[in-house]
DNA sequence: CATTTGTATAACGAATCCTTTATATAACTA
DNA sequence: TAGTTATATAAAGGATTCGTTATACAAATG
């Protein structure tokens, strides 16, 4: 798992666009309009997910709609169970020795 | 879903300590060694994780044990999987008028 | 053909992030 | 109790990121 694909997520803008994105296919000007941001802002932040793998775009005339591109989120998926599982595999004793520490928490 | 989560994951050294912490649990020092990187620097990637809510601390005399946070990679594998269903819920059917359209894919 | 529409790129400043060195603190050890 | 070990915090510099405005360009429109 590249670390890219998580900096595509780690910004606010670009989390929202994904989710407008989820409705369905929209085009810049569209994703644009409810973010009270520049059009420029708003075509980097694309431009970043597509790099990541997220979105697609396709060409109709002078537009340019995007859409998710679910084998970006399937990997983002698939690491995180993966390494949850690992953790499970290797933290499931552990879990019950430390249960009945007396050590407290660190917060 | 909190873009700080995938802030946390978007460096490559926080992801890389993550990996680590996935073979079982480790102090500070045991994290630093492999990493040609000073120990405040670790710290600090460990502080941005916990903060995430990504891994989690014990104490144990002087040292401070990590271990990954099962609940936090649950969180993001629930969030990768809705964005998907989503999408599927709402392109099955797009897919195929797309997949007849004449326009070339943008990219 | 001239204009408008949809989007991308460039340049630049402000804010944030990452790392280092220096230092502080708390718990072992002798 | 003095020294050492494990870790955290602070200050400071350079690099990266995010936003804006200005502008370019290609396709639609009249």
């Amino acid at each position: 798992m590249t670390p890219d694909k998580f900096a595509a997520l780690a910004d606010p803008t670009r989390l929202a666009l994904l989710s407008a994105l989820a409705t369905g296919e929209k085009t810049v000007n569209e994703l644009t309009a409810p973010f009270d941001m520049s059009q420029p802002a708003i075509s980097r932040h694309l431009k970043i997910l597509q790099e990541a793998g997220l979105i697609m775009r396709r060409i109709d005339g002078t537009k340019r709609p995007c859409r998710l591109a679910p084998d970006g989120l399937e990997q983002i998926e698939a690491w995180a169970n993966m390494m949850r599982r690992t953790y499970a595999a290797n933290y499931d004793r552990l879990d019950q020795v430390l249960a009945n520490l007396p050590e407290g928490d660190a917060t």
